[in-house]
DNA sequence: AAATTTCGATAGATTTTCGTTATAGTTAAG
DNA sequence: CTTAACTATAACGAAAATCTATCGAAATTT
């Protein structure tokens, strides 16, 4: 049985005439005719009773014929939905982002997001970036926002931006007046970082080794980590004089109220960055949202960096 | 797009692996990938997402093999419509009818069911109402051809035409010249009839009591009954110039080789008829059938009555 | 790391199906 | 009795569906 044959059944049925049918359906009246016998034997049943003059339906060919209109209209429906739901942009998009990116860009980006695909559904997650990548690679994510390296087989990356760190200072600090901090101006400090796992945590002792708690042991008691705890966490504790810390940037700028309480001061005479990129399955199917969310960072006010 | 290719994209979606569904559907694994790829490009949308590992399915493949599941789900169903609309004519039908109709109308009738319904073995037998009504109540007959009235607890029926009555005359017979013969011709004749048991005996007579041997005695040696014979016997015995006979018109027609022989006169100014009906238990489990041979006598060209 | 395994995509050959044109058969009408 | 109308059949070519074999990428094992 073939979507085609039944076409060609509801043709005649129509028509009651093969000839007529088979120009509806533009194809041959023989090619009607063997389609037809073709069913009616896969059937064992007789559709048409062919006499002269016109063609009579029998009472089974009714029913058949009726049961066929429902196929197709369910197969025209199919072929609709396809259409209807092609554009990229209208789908669904599950997007993740590291927690030291996330709370600081997602307020810019998902109105970006919007403007240019008010249809599409948008999930916003965060998390490790351990955790991102395995929910990217089961299909659980689609898009990530996660800091390099980032290489994984079969996992295609864009740049978005590098972003600077920066030190934070209780802003009754003595050295608020300094205009750039170095990893020696924290030797006496308690330096507060975020828990193992965070990339970031990774990136800024990459960078600048001499902040490792092992580096010098006279001062590790001093040196603090707050596992599992975020960035906001941080600077609260800076703030309240509990320590000083290093933070991304687009971390420090984002919220002005804490401006009174903290001091954002350039870390290094070269500051260390870290860059930012999307990430996508090569899989996944739909380049347009890359794109998408590609031009929507780029227009994301993110204050102290610029989109590459 | 064809019904194929949605059994194989179903397949997938079930499996979750093109090699496993290939082998669900009977077909190589090559032979999937190409026609699902096919289905894609047809409507321009991706369905699923090969990458490592499991196979994902786009959200909008999701709704297209959901509308997928339908088209199969209204195919399948015309498939079984057929199906039991074809087993009802699929199994052996044993149709029996009185003699003074099975001669007539079987060689017409038989054709016509065949082609209703091709599959369906054919049992024929001929009887006198009586018989034909213990064989169809005990189940060795399953529908009747009979003459009214045929009023059965637990017995069905359905009109199939009228037939009127026509006096047969041997052709050098002097009234032959008449346009319609009545009872009163037949006064001086010697009257052939079928014998008791013969429903169109009754029929006939009660039409027609003049007719009867006992209304005139002094006539009575004259008109004999052909007990246990047939209406050819009769017939044949009015072309040898035995007497004359009254018969139903489909039973004068059938046979254009006696017309030499015969003269088919109008009996009575307002002819005489009788209903010729089916017959079948209310238990019989196959309208269709009934349906079938309803429509089968219509279309017959028993010449002299049109069906009802 | 290197080898192996897994799994879908691709290539080429083959069979099947679908379509065509030409023509035969049938039936009804002129 | 021929003609016209209509469907069935035949013969053949084009398109397709399917097969086997193989590739390539990624994951797993050694």
């Amino acid at each position: 049985m073939t979507l085609t044959e039944i076409r060609y059944i509801i043709a005649v049925a129509n028509q009651r005439h093969f000839g007529k049918a088979a120009k509806q359906c533009n194809v041959s009246q023989p090619t009607l005719s063997v389609a037809i016998k073709k069913l009616e034997d896969e059937l064992k049943v007789q559709l048409f009773e062919r006499g002269a003059g016109e063609i009579m339906v029998t009472p089974i060919g009714e029913e058949v014929i009726e049961q066929g209109r429902r196929v197709l209209e369910e197969a025209s429906a199919l072929k609709q939905i396809a259409q209807q739901g092609k554009g990229q942009l209208n789908e669904p998009l599950r997007l993740g982002a590291i927690h030291t990116v996330g709370p600081y860009v997602f307020p810019e980006l998902i109105p970006q997001i919007k403007k240019r695909a008010p249809e599409m559904p948008l999930f916003v997650e965060e998390g490790m970036t351990a955790q991102l990548l395995e929910k990217l690679k089961t299909g659980n994510l689609d898009v990530l926002i996660v800091a390099e390296p980032f290489e994984h087989t079969g996992i295609l990356t864009l740049p978005l931006y590098d972003e600077p760190f920066v030190a934070l200072l209780p802003s009754s600090h003595p050295k608020v007046k300094k205009e750039i901090l170095t990893s020696n101006d924290f030797k006496h400090e308690a330096l507060l970082l975020l828990g193992s796992g965070n990339c970031f945590r990774d990136q800024l002792l990459e960078a600048c080794p001499a902040l490792s708690p092992h580096a010098s042991s006279d001062q590790k008691e001093l040196q603090q980590t707050v596992e599992g705890s975020s960035l906001e966490t941080i600077k609260h504790m800076v703030a309240s004089d509990l320590g000083v810390t290093v933070v991304p940037c687009t971390a420090a700028d984002a919220d002005k109220y804490a401006r009174r309480l903290l001091a954002i001061k350039r870390f290094m005479k070269k500051s260390p960055t870290r860059r930012i990129v999307l990430a996508w399955r090569v899989s996944f199917p739909r380049p347009k949202v890359v794109d998408a969310l590609k031009e929507a960072v780029s227009n994301c006010a993110l204050g102290c960096v610029s989109p590459l």
